[in-house]
DNA sequence: TTTATTTACGTAAACGTTTACGTAAACATT
DNA sequence: AATGTTTACGTAAACGTTTACGTAAATAAA
């Protein structure tokens, strides 16, 4: 708020807004001297468009939305980072929301945002989302990108992970290190994110010929500590030889647990995570992890949002798959 | 984009738009009648008042900015956490600038935040940055609070933390634990965050006794592989028996460079950095750790803003100043 | 009953842009 | 010389709100 504003920038060039408006941006219509005139007393004045004036004036905000579960996360917040870099090369701006995963602020941060504030959303549903008629009414008003979380049955673009193919080979990886008894921590349950990575778990184990377990499935819940006390029970009561965590949030837990319960990683069970986390190789033993490109899938989300924004795309339910990482460590050593 | 806005509502209503948006605002001089018939039209219409008018209107944004090196860094993306849930109580939205320490990305920045596009500003400064002169004329212009990263002769609100404690506690835990070389791993020199903290390293040596050495503090650079061999090559040639890292990001180097050269930590190096990583207690050895209140920190920064966007806070140029733990760890363990 | 006050609304201007439309001057065409 | 076209700008309306100001009707005070 310099106080300068586009008749004020006229008055000091003695011409009208319209010149100067339409020489800012570099207009056909205006002679190049008196461009040049404007584009230096612009500067000299350090004037900066009004953007509420222009968004109200042209309807669009040059603003996208990001809802997530959580900023403080490893995957979301290298995600954001994607997004963020691209989002700069446009002059874009990003705003960020966080769900908590609770479905009900996530609804409130939607309506909110269907007033022009922003010209498109990228979101990753939240855990306890399992109704999506919203979103199918939303998508109708704005562009709307899902990634990693996303929705079965709805019509609109998605970026995930491979995310079967990543249960089904961290599965067999388990399998090929003798594990006869694998246990899977199952988190995202309502989404087709969660139900593609169980799926590939039991398509390994069925092709492999060990029966599946409904005992060695344990679903996450919000409570962190609830969800220690469970992967201890699953441990004591089942004593698993290897263990699937389809979320990061799950993984330290189980290094606790295995601590707490005086078992050995890998050699009395072995471990495999969805993880971005840098630290899984240092950790003890190191973790091996499904790693997904959550910085490229932010840059992807961000590039598709804007190329529907400039009208350049139009498959309006493609899903873009990328491939995750099994970075094989300490955790699934075989003797 | 509903495309419904206050004269469609207005119309369905047979009220003026006037009626209308004072009904909304709960004003005094609407009927209770009138009010609760636009409250219902509105929320069936699914109204959402055009932000763009509003603000420019009211010449006030709802809106802050946050301008911080990354995005996904633990320190800030737990600051984020903390903001963002302050500004939800307040409805307010969040943008987010990533400067990737970048001097001349963050100066392009905030010019383009002075045009009523936010309220107020949060930032943490750039590395690189050294010179403060754009800062003091911006806060002229506009609210902002410094956060961890701060200038130190600046006329402004900032929140950090004790830095020139935590690292003399640092110092001393290490001496404590009988080292006598003690090498320092210094990142933010050009800002009082990272002048505080070598300060306090070099308070503890005095008071200590210790002489302090030149070739024991490393200035990190930013090239990840640099900064790796730098690490090596100071432990090669110094064999330091402690290390204190000023920075999160030259912790893991260090435990890499340690392996790579067979030296045992805690027994040969220990090892203590400032870090927010919730897997410290996991690495191989754990790692003792200056951890700074993040989410707290990022909390203060947005309530303050708030007050004084309320113009309820009047000392422009506190410090407030949230407190680090000191977690002992495996990475100092003393025999 | 007359006048003052309060209540509940409407009218219109303003916020700072952008752009459709208009136009005078310069230039080109016949 | 009369007409058409282009160039380079100005005028004014519009985007969707909010609010100062105005006012008719209802109520209170005299």
């Amino acid at each position: 708020m310099s106080g300068i504003n586009i008749k004020k920038l006229a008055l000091e060039l003695n011409l009208s807004a319209a010149t100067v408006s339409r020489a800012l941006r570099d207009s056909y219509e205006i002679s190049t001297e008196t461009k040049q005139k404007v584009w230096a007393m612009a500067k000299k004045l350090n004037y900066e468009p009004n953007p509420s004036a222009s968004n109200l004036r042209s309807q669009k905000s040059k603003t996208i939305a990001v809802i997530i579960p959580e900023v403080a996360n490893n995957f979301f917040s290298q995600a954001i980072n994607g997004i963020e870099e691209i989002a700069r090369t446009r002059d874009y701006h990003v705003l960020i929301y966080q769900t908590h995963e609770n479905s009900e602020t996530e609804i409130a941060f939607i309506q909110r945002l269907l007033s022009g504030r922003v010209d498109g959303i990228l979101i990753s549903i939240s855990k306890e989302t399992d109704d999506n008629q919203l979103f199918k009414e939303i998508i109708k008003d704005i562009p709307v990108i899902f990634f990693d979380r996303v929705f079965k049955d709805i019509d609109a673009v998605k970026i995930t992970t491979d995310d079967y193919e990543s249960t089904y080979n961290a599965t067999l990886h388990l399998i090929d290190c003798g594990c006869k008894k694998i246990a899977y921590l199952m988190g995202l349950s309502n989404l087709e994110t969660g139900k593609k990575r169980i799926d590939g778990y039991t398509a390994a184990l069925n092709d492999n010929d060990i029966a599946y377990k409904n005992e060695l499935i344990m679903a996450d819940c919000t409570d962190d500590d609830e969800n220690y006390q469970q992967i201890k029970k699953l441990l004591i009561t089942e004593k698993p030889d290897g263990i699937i965590s389809s979320i990061e949030e799950l993984a330290l837990p189980c290094y606790y647990a295995c601590k707490d319960l005086n078992l050995n990683i890998p050699a009395d069970v072995k471990i495999i995570s969805f993880s971005n986390l840098k630290t899984a190789p240092l950790l003890n033993p190191s973790l091996t992890t499904i790693t997904q490109p959550a910085f490229e899938m932010g840059k992807e989300a961000a590039t598709i949002l804007f190329k529907i924004l400039d009208k350049k795309y139009f498959e309006s339910n493609e899903t873009l798959i990328l491939k995750s990482t099994l970075i094989k460590r300490g955790s699934t050593r075989c003797e």
